[in-house]
DNA sequence: TGTACATCAGTGAACGCGCGTTCACTGATGTAC
DNA sequence: TGTACATCAGTGAACGCGCGTTCACTGATGTAC
């Protein structure tokens, strides 16, 4: 049974979309790669195939919704980048209305976050696709990857400026703080992931949170 | 000329080891390995062929020193991490006796390093390899790969206890904070690579490091 | 001093793999007449 | 109401590529007799 060398493995069980809808096809190829990133936490992860065996569909057909791999991948990580955005808002809004609440939630979100999806996070902040040579050739929008994350650290600068307006927080240049707070919550985040042999202090969170938010 | 199509290329102009000296060829290889890291930021660019065809060899001969791909790069990162820990070992003693002086080197120091050999940090430190499935098999003992880079954590926690003894830190729990300079310093410098269309304060460097070393 | 031989330091060809991409195509379905 | 046809949503086979790894080998060189 089964010709089993390539793109053998999972069956196919899947019903053509109907006239006018082909457009779905973008949606699930683009969830299939995020889910890709999520297993392998590797960007290399997202063969033009895999994603094809994934959605159950041949792998040529991806070109009629994609130009080439790379646009998957920003598809993939631009929803990424938006799931995340989201989450961290909710999360500051369930923190109620005190801006040292807030600012800490949305620090502990940041956290959770890398904490829960870990291969994501590698891939979203790993820096592996941007400084792969992916980005040398031209297939992707320099500026639309340089955008990806920047809302949610805006967020993290007007929580900090709040509060700094009603004294709970030290800082005297919230701006550049902010981005300090931001690079140290990676970097913990980050090696957390990468590092899973080492045995992490148990406050450590708090402990770089509250010193570098001066609170 | 030349066949071209496969490790076609660069010249051969390379003249057998002696007799009893074919050791050699085993630095000449990780000496490549790490070269291929400097250039590409990128682990998976450490193929037998790439290697083989820097050094001026055929691929197969690699197997007579490395039993795979793995320990290449094993034997290249053990290399890399030996080299930032002696630099700034190094840096440290130029520094001086003082213990403030000598925290405030050593940070720089592996900050500067970041910047300066960025691809080779991004290896070194981005976790790529550990997470790829290279470490799912059993090609490379895990406790060797988790030791890497933990001489100069080490090194920080004692500038950073003499710091704290001689009254020029307030850290209570100069262990820890030292993990937390560490992974902040880490984050600052992984960013900085990654995200290059960032703009960064011009003081973050300094900014982050006092704040973290308590200081 | 001469020569057979073991060893060392590699080589060249080949394998099967998954990949991105191209090409010509198929077959269901809505629409025009 | 019936039918020709354009369009849509894909498919299957094939290409050339670089890869890790294997296999049988080659040719220089030191050593034993």
């Amino acid at each position: 049974m089964s010709t089993s060398t390539t793109d053998g493995g999972a069956p196919p069980a899947r019903r053509r979309n109907p006239r006018g809808e082909g457009e779905r096809l973008k949606g699930e190829i683009s969830d299939a790669a995020l889910a890709l990133l999520d297993e392998t936490g590797d960007a290399g992860a997202v063969t033009l195939r895999a994603v094809a065996r994934r959605v159950g569909i041949s792998a040529p057909s991806i070109y009629g919704h994609f130009e080439n791999r790379q646009q998957i991948l920003l598809a993939a990580l631009t929803r990424a980048f938006a799931e995340i955005d989201a989450e961290l808002r909710r999360v500051v809004e369930a923190a109620g209305p005190d801006s040292r609440d807030r600012l800490l939630a949305l620090c502990e979100g940041y956290l959770d976050f890398a904490r829960a999806r870990p291969h994501r996070y590698l891939v979203m902040y790993g820096g592996v696709w941007n400084a792969a040579q992916d980005m040398a050739d031209d297939a992707v929008p320099r500026h639309e990857v340089a955008a990806l994350g920047i809302a949610t650290l805006e967020l993290l600068q007007e929580l900090l400026a709040a509060c700094v307006a009603d004294g709970s927080s030290q800082s005297t240049d919230p701006d550049a703080d902010a981005i300090a707070l931001w690079v140290a919550m990676h970097g913990l985040a980050h090696q957390r992931i990468v590092s899973t042999a080492f045995t992490w202090p148990p406050d450590i969170d708090s402990r770089l949170v509250a010193r570098m938010a001066y609170i």
